[in-house]
RNA sequence: GCGGAAGUGGUGAAAUGGCAAACACACCAGCCUUAGGAGCUGGCGCCCAAAAGGCUUGCGGGUUCAAGUCCCGCCUUCCGCACCA
């Protein structure tokens, strides 16, 4: 009984053993140089942010890739397979305010903690390029970066509102804010506030970034589609209405263009400003100013993608920050009053985040604009459902054309006038609104008769010829704000000169570093401006004194050109060697969650773009196949404190060993779809593997002693029918979890299949135990079922190819092959119907063409039951497959 | 509202248009035992006492010799975007 003990699987010793052997051998996992002649395979997995903590998400994502990584290796490719920490952020300093740890030796120490964990899952990553951004070595190349965007014009300087959050007391990003609260802080609601921001021109690619969505077929459809729509592009015309004042304007304009120059109007100029193809930011004022003809003053400016409906314009709608409303309120107090109350139910909508929701109102100014196209009068209003953020911040309403100004004018009794008629009338065809493009123009003078699209062709052009318009195509995305009033991240590499006013820090002078010495607190604004040391600095021009950027960087920016240093982490000179990202990239796998399908994705797209244009890489593109893996799930919602219901990998490891966790993460469900954490299930894989234990250990020594199979099966001897039976499985179990790894990724079918040949491996236990199946079929049977397991369950293949007498580790084994002549079945089943109703199964032989088929069916006594006293219409045979038989 | 994904046993799930429910969990019965979170054998969609048989992939239509799978309409859930002019 002595021997059962012995024999019994014992993961934690098991592991552990492994864990040391692998520690001890740091060029296990390492890449060769670029200068290797295999094939070369980049499979990256999302960097984490170094909490201290893994949690299932990151167990299943790191799973998956390393499955895919070890699979690449043992098929001989030169593996990249490399990890690394998302190191700067606010947690960091939160835990120095609780704990008064500084954030770097609580960082550093959390990625300890992390890397042990990774060690103790058996996560085979390549730590000599291993990237931690918050380090000196790593950071310097974002201000690096930095300074060659500032030299293009792709990082530049504005005010504008932003979003602030007051619990990270910082600023954020557009696109880090989720339902008007925090992407960190899912309870915590955004602000706006003014602040003078730094920015990456991200729009000046916006037609490139949408472009070359179109080149990335191995992305989800889901994510392609997603960034499409955050781009959001579209076309139409500006259009300019006169003021009435137009003879008061013209006096003002000089003085008035430049009073607004760093103001609001600034913002203008952001978001048109790149909006043409092929600007890549080398002005730093948008051509916006220079497209417009005239000032707010005399002229206000609409966007619409519908110019053929103009002549149905009633009014013009101006947003509530619109400069020309400021303009008005201020000779006119009680306008500004009730324009101020409608600022602020909006701003207390968009931070509700239900901006969407609130009834649509507004004000009338009681000023008129005049159509360009017919020199109709109509009013100007102020309405809270126009967007100073989008197209011009102006619009003209048309109710009989469009939903939102139908709503509206209905509301303030507004003229409605309908200008487009269907092509062919339809019952309900007369209802207004009429959306439809499928139209022609009516009430609208010369243009009568005309089809939508021929007439915006028309309007355009009239617009161009008269100068009041043109054609345009504007984008929903808006420029990155990277500014953050935060400690522990990357320091902005500006300095602010009393002489030369802003001045870059020389590269020679770089990095920047980040003080260590500074007190936390929780004061708002920038904590390093509170750091004299760092503050106070002399101007790189004139030597005077001048004082640094005291912002820091989004961490987005980190993580949006790591995987690039991993190819050269340790270069001191540039932040890589082109040559050897040039071996590496594109990326071939990356993996990772959907949650970053917009942000990190997107910036990291615009990153690899910035920097083919510096001729840094030769890739447009830096991830050629993108996975995205489903959540983690517990009892049917997302693991979670409040809920409770976290699970933890440590425990799960401690009680049922690395190789169980991980594989269930990968049996329970396909990699692309949610997850729901069972623990049962995962005792089930445990006791699976113990069973693969306990096969393979008990006949080890039969295997280990034997020399390869060699030549036909008949020459197996012994056993013939079992083996041979036994072998064909296994040729099948190897075809199929190797078709999936070439894409399709079915993992749970996979560990399904493996499942299947070990079951009927036990099933013949006892003419293993008997010496039935000859040694060679023993010897090929255990050692490719420890290849196939090694992906999933590294540590067990490695005890058991040792246990087999495999030659040097099984990482370095080659992946086995399926032998179609093995694999292939003597004879098969095929249903058989009538009418298409299943009424029994057929055995033919594997190869039988269809008049056999037809004939085994006819032959078969329950289809003669069924046929009999009837004539069979017709036979359809699916050889292979099935046979249906038409029975009238 | 727009866009996307999904809906199959008690549960997680499987199924190039060709035997629905593989594999596993849970459960039930039995065996074994130095009683273990162990091992082995068998059962397990629903209806019917059982067999025979019938029914079954959210709902309703359709295409097809044949539909979980393709098409049309609807319902539900989840995700993303959302007054984008």
């Amino acid at each position: 009984m002595a021997d059962e003990k012995e024999n019994r699987y014992d993961p934690a010793a098991i592991e552990q053993k492994w864990q040391e052997r692998w520690a001890a051998d740091p060029k296990l996992y390492a890449a060769e140089p670029a200068t290797s002649s295999k094939p070369k395979y980049y499979v990256l997995e999302m960097l984490p942010y170094p909490s201290g903590q893994l949690h299932m998400g990151h167990v299943r994502n790191y799973a998956i890739g390393d499955a895919l990584a070890r699979q690449m290796w043992m098929r001989g490719y030169n593996v990249l397979h490399p990890m690394g920490w998302d190191a700067f952020g606010l947690p960091a300093e939160n835990a120095a305010l609780k704990n008064h740890t500084p954030p770097r030796e609580w960082t550093l120490r959390n990625i300890a903690d992390m890397k042990r964990q990774f060690e103790r899952l058996g996560m085979g990553f390549d730590w000599a390029t291993e990237v931690t951004t918050c380090l000196p070595d790593y950071y310097r190349w974002n201000q690096w970066f930095f300074l060659r965007m500032y030299e293009r014009g792709l990082a530049y300087r504005k005010k504008s509102k932003v979003n602030w959050c007051p619990e990270c007391a910082t600023v954020l990003a557009n696109e880090q804010v989720i339902d008007g609260c925090c992407w960190r802080h899912e309870d915590t609601k955004v602000e706006q506030r003014d602040l003078v921001q730094w920015f990456f021109r991200i729009t000046a690619y916006a037609q490139e970034l949408l472009d070359d969505l179109d080149k990335l077929d191995g992305w989800p459809e889901k994510v392609r589609t997603m960034q499409r729509n955050w781009i959001g592009r579209s076309e139409g015309t500006e259009v300019d209405f006169f003021l009435e004042e137009i003879n008061q304007g013209i006096g003002n304009r000089e003085q008035g263009t430049e009073r607004q120059g760093s103001g609001i109007r600034d913002q203008g100029s952001e978001k048109q400003g790149t909006g043409e193809q092929g600007n890549k930011g080398a002005e730093k004022q948008g051509p916006r100013d220079q497209g417009t003809r005239g000032t707010a003053k005399t002229r206000i400016r609409v966007f619409t993608t519908r110019v053929d409906t103009i002549f149905g314009a009633t009014s013009v709608q101006l947003a509530p920050e619109h400069p020309l409303v400021t303009e008005f309120c201020a000779a006119d107090s009680a306008l500004k009053h009730q324009i101020d109350g409608l600022i602020e139910e909006q701003r207390k909508a968009r931070e509700a985040g239900d901006l969407g929701a609130i009834e649509k109102h507004g004000i009338p100014t009681g000023k008129f604009a005049i159509n360009p196209y017919n020199g109709q009068e109509v009013p100007i209003w102020v309405a809270n459902y126009v967007l100073m953020e989008y197209g011009t911040g102006a619009i003209m309403s048309v109710p009989a054309h469009d939903e939102r100004d139908f709503e509206f004018a209905n509301k303030y009794g507004i003229e409605i006038r309908r200008v487009i008629k269907p092509v062919e009338e339809f019952e309900g065809c007369e209802t207004l609104p009429f959306i439809s493009e499928d139209g022609v123009l009516v009430n609208s003078g010369e243009y009568d008769g005309m089809s939508c699209a021929e007439a915006q062709r028309r309007l355009q052009k009239a617009a161009e010829t008269g100068g009041f318009g043109e054609a345009k195509v504007i984008f929903r995305l808006k420029d990155w704000g990277v500014s953050r009033q935060r400690y522990w991240g990357t320091p902005i590499p500006m300095i602010n000169c009393e002489r030369d006013g802003l001045v870059a820090v020389p590269d020679d002078q770089l990095p920047v570093l980040l003080p260590e010495k500074i007190e936390i607190t929780q004061q708002g604004g920038s904590p390093l401006a509170r750091v004299p040391e760092f503050v106070n600095t002399t101007c790189p021009k004139c030597g005077g004194p001048a004082k640094r950027e005291t912002d820091t960087m989004d961490t987005f920016v980190d993580s949006s050109w790591y995987f690039y240093r991993y190819t050269d982490a340790k270069n001191a000179k540039a932040p890589f060697d082109p040559a050897i990202v040039k071996y590496w990239f594109p990326i071939d796998q990356y993996i990772g969650g959907v949650e970053h399908a917009i942000l990190h994705l997107i910036y990291s797209r615009f990153w690899t773009k910035v920097m083919y244009d510096l001729g840094l890489v030769k890739n447009d593109e830096p991830v050629q196949r993108l996975f995205t893996q489903g959540m983690v799930i517990k009892d049917g919602a997302k693991m979670s404190k409040s809920k409770g219901n976290v699970v933890s990998p440590d425990d799960m490891v401690a009680r049922y060993g690395a190789d169980s966790a991980r594989m269930y993460s990968l049996f329970a469900a396909p990699p692309d779809r949610d997850l729901d954490w069972q623990e049962d299930g995962v005792a089930g894989v445990s006791r699976f593997l113990g069973r693969v234990w306990r096969i393979v250990t008990r006949h080890s020594e039969m295997a280990r002693g034997g020399a390869p199979r060699s030549g036909a099966l008949d020459e197996t001897g012994g056993n013939t029918n079992k083996g041979t039976q036994l072998l064909r499985k296994l040729h099948q179990t190897i075809a199929k979890v190797s078709l999936d790894f070439e894409g399709r990724w079915h993992f749970n079918t996979d560990v399904a299949a493996i499942m299947e040949l070990v079951n009927e491996m036990q099933a013949a236990d006892a003419q293993f135990a008997a010496g039935e199946i000859p040694a060679p079929v023993v010897r090929e049977l255990l050692r490719s079922l420890v290849l196939l397991l090694a992906p999933f369950a590294p540590f067990l293949a490695a005890e058991l190819w040792e246990e087999l007498g495999g030659e040097g580790a099984v990482l370095r084994a080659s992946w086995p092959k399926s032998d179609p002549g093995l694999a292939k079945e003597d004879e098969i089943e095929i249903p058989v119907q009538i009418n298409g109703k299943l009424v029994t199964v057929v055995r033919v032989a594997a190869g039988a063409d269809s008049k056999a088929i037809e004939v085994a069916a006819l032959a078969n006594e329950k289809v003669r039951e069924r046929v009999a006293g009837k004539s069979v219409a017709k036979v359809i045979v699916v050889p292979g497959r099935a046979v249906n038989l038409v029975v009238k």
